[in-house]
Formats: structure tokens, sequence, C-alpha cells
DNA sequence: TTTATTTGATAACAAATGTTATCGTCTGCC
DNA sequence: GGCAGACGATAACATTTGTTATCAAATAAA
């Protein structure tokens, strides 16, 4: 699992053992709630296989604000870095193959990478383009109307549309149900 | 202008002196552009007085992302850090006093500022903070109605409500001006 | 297999929001 | 003081989007 990263890091053999270490695999089946509201994390995911959608809870309609996929990484990064009661709620919509890693043992890798200039630069690097997809995807939602965004999404993320139901495309998109299927129906039409 | 900055960091007075030496101080018009579309951001504003705001061009029409105030910080952060040619124009609404640093002078501040470990957290934490921001602010977009955004903004920004222009705030909030009015109207009518 | 649940499409109607145009007010400028 | 431009309110109409309800198809569970 953790092979792919290892060439990206100029890491001893000796840490990078005591790193993996850290994580343990799980697997679940979909639909399985892996961080509930109110509940602070303190865990961070990376997806082996499956994928993930994190939502809140808004007047009892759910509403999708991310999907992950494989080899990507997943926590309330707010709750997760600040011990607050998670807002959101992190799901699985596949059945997954999971790593975690504890808020401990990751301070511990992060602290002792915070001190290697490079990987450090890399860590800001990667806090800056986090902020930056927040940066673009909000820029699309005042920007682009919801066919315009459905159609991007296709485009830039085939996966979504592909594995997750619609009722959370919808709600990820800002828009209702009916509404997504009516747009889709107008495409059929036009073809 | 930087005095009020100074006990929050655990600088020499020296390095200090250098630091605000980097600034110059500007006074600048209404309507001021301060970064062009398709320029590459190479200086950080902090604004001494007056307010700024951050928009960009969608097929005519000019849409507001960001407004900003007395002792708060400016740039395109995407166009700064990696020298993209800027997607934004950053613009003042009011007459500004301005204190500038260049990219340059700066990164020879963060350089040296993340080597000590503890500013080196502050940063990281500001970074958080900004991406924190953003996802609020998103997901206030996709939670609440547009009444319900104008609210929060009088409630936690009145600043803006005051000095802004009708019309920016029309599109920063993404609707239009005329449905701005109505929702002001509808107000007024209630009481 | 049979049944219940999930998912998606569609129609009919209601509400929200945009567009265009007009008018009045205010403000800065000569 | 008067004028041009910026700003804001409002009306009338068009378009978009939401809501509710119903039905069909796919899928999972028993």
């Amino acid at each position: 699992m953790f092979d792919q990263f290892r060439n990206k890091f100029s890491i001893s053999d000796e840490k990078w053992k005591q790193y993996t270490s850290y994580f343990e695999r799980i697997e679940v089946p979909a639909k399985t709630v892996l961080l509930e509201e109110g509940e602070v994390s303190k865990k961070l995911f990376i997806i082996e296989k499956g994928c993930i959608r994190v939502w809140f809870n808004n007047n009892g309609k759910d509403l999708t604000t991310q999907f992950f996929f494989e080899n990507q990484s997943v926590a309330s990064i707010e709750s997760f870095m600040k011990k607050f009661p998670s807002s959101v709620v992190i799901e699985t919509i596949e059945p997954a193959v999971l790593w975690w890693i504890s808020k401990n043992n990751l301070d511990i890798i992060l602290k002792e990478i915070k001190e290697i200039p490079d990987l450090r630069d890399r860590l800001f690097d990667m806090l800056f383009e986090r902020t930056f997809d927040y940066m673009k995807y909000f820029v699309s939602f005042i920007k682009d109307s919801p066919t315009q965004r459905y159609l991007a999404l296709i485009k830039e993320r085939p996966q979504v549309v592909v594995r997750v139901p619609q009722h959370y495309i919808a709600s990820y998109l800002g828009i209702s149900t009916v509404h997504l299927s009516r747009i889709k129906s107008k495409f059929v039409q036009q073809k």
C-alpha cells in the first residue's frame, strides 16, 4: 500500500518502517460511519480501496461536501487538528479497505518531518494546495451554473459520476435530485 | 503601523527593524487596481486604512470573492506563491493607505521564520486557519439561502455592509443586485 | 425466488432568482 | 450651481430551481 509513496520521500529505511508500522488496516462495508457528528476526530484514513464521502446534516438533509477515492487521505481536518467536535460525518459509499493512523502517531511523524527543510516545504506546499483546491471549488460555485458544474465534474472527476449515487452528487452540486435528473435528461434530448 | 504586531512575535529588535524596513508605504485613491488580471503578483499588501476587494471577470460580469479591511494582508495567494498569472483583480474600494512588501523580501522573512519552531508552527496554524475560513465560507454557500447569508454578513462582518457598495455585496453573495434589493426591502416591510 | 430498499426519472405546481428597463437620489467634479 | 456617473429601488416578465408525489428499475437482503 505504501510502496507507491516510498520513493517520493527521502527517509531512511528504519524511519520508513517505523512510520508505516503506525498504520492499521481495516475492511469495512458500505455506509460505514468512520466519524460521527459531534465526535472528536482521532484518526486519519488512507483509502486503499473504495470511496468515501464527507457530509453534514443541515436541517435533516444531508449535504455532501467532498468525495474521496483510492490513495487519498481523509479526516475532518478541523476536528483532527484542533480537537473540536466534528461538524461533519465521514462515511463509506462502497465497501472499503482502509489504513488509519492515530493523531498521536501522526504528530510524531509530522514533528520529525518539520525538522527536515525539504519535507517541511513539501508539507507547506500540500497545505497550500488544499487551500487552492477549496478556492477553486468555491469559485466554480459562484461562477458556474449547476449544469456547468456537473459537466466539469464529468470531465475532471469522472470517477465520481460513475461510482457515486446520484443523490449524493446532487447535494454535492448544491441542487435537488430532481434538478440533476432534469439536467441529465436535457443532454439526452440534445443528442 | 507594525507596532501592533510587534509583541506577538519573539523576534530580536534588529531583526524586527530589518523586517519592517522591507515594507513601503503608499497612498492610493479609490478604485485603484493593485493587481491586474493576468499579471504575476509580486507584492503583498497590508492595509493601514481603507478597504479592498478581490474579484474576477466572468463573461463581462465582475464577481467579488473577498473583502479586506484595516490590518489585513492581501495578495492573490496562488499567483504570489506559484508565480502564476493572476486570475483575480485586486482593487481598492475606498481611498487607501497601504504597506507592501516584495515577494523576494517576504521569502527572506519566511525562510528565517520557518527555522524557529515556535513561529513555524504559528505559520502552519495561519495557513490552516485560512483553509478553514474558506471551508466555512464554502459551507455557508451550499447550506444557506442568500437571505441567510446576507444576515450572517451583517452580523459577522458589519463593516462590509456599511462600507461596501451594494452591487459588490450582491456579487459576493452570488446574487443579482435586484435580488439583494428585494431581500433588504423584505426586512423593511417586516418591521 | 421473493420482498424490501435504494436509486433514478418524470410530471405538476410553487417559490426563488435573474433580466431588462425605468426612475430617483446622491456624490464628486468642473 | 449644474452635470455626469455611480448607486440603489422597483416593476414586469422570464427562467431556474425546489417540492411533492408517483412510478419504474435496479439492487440487496431474507
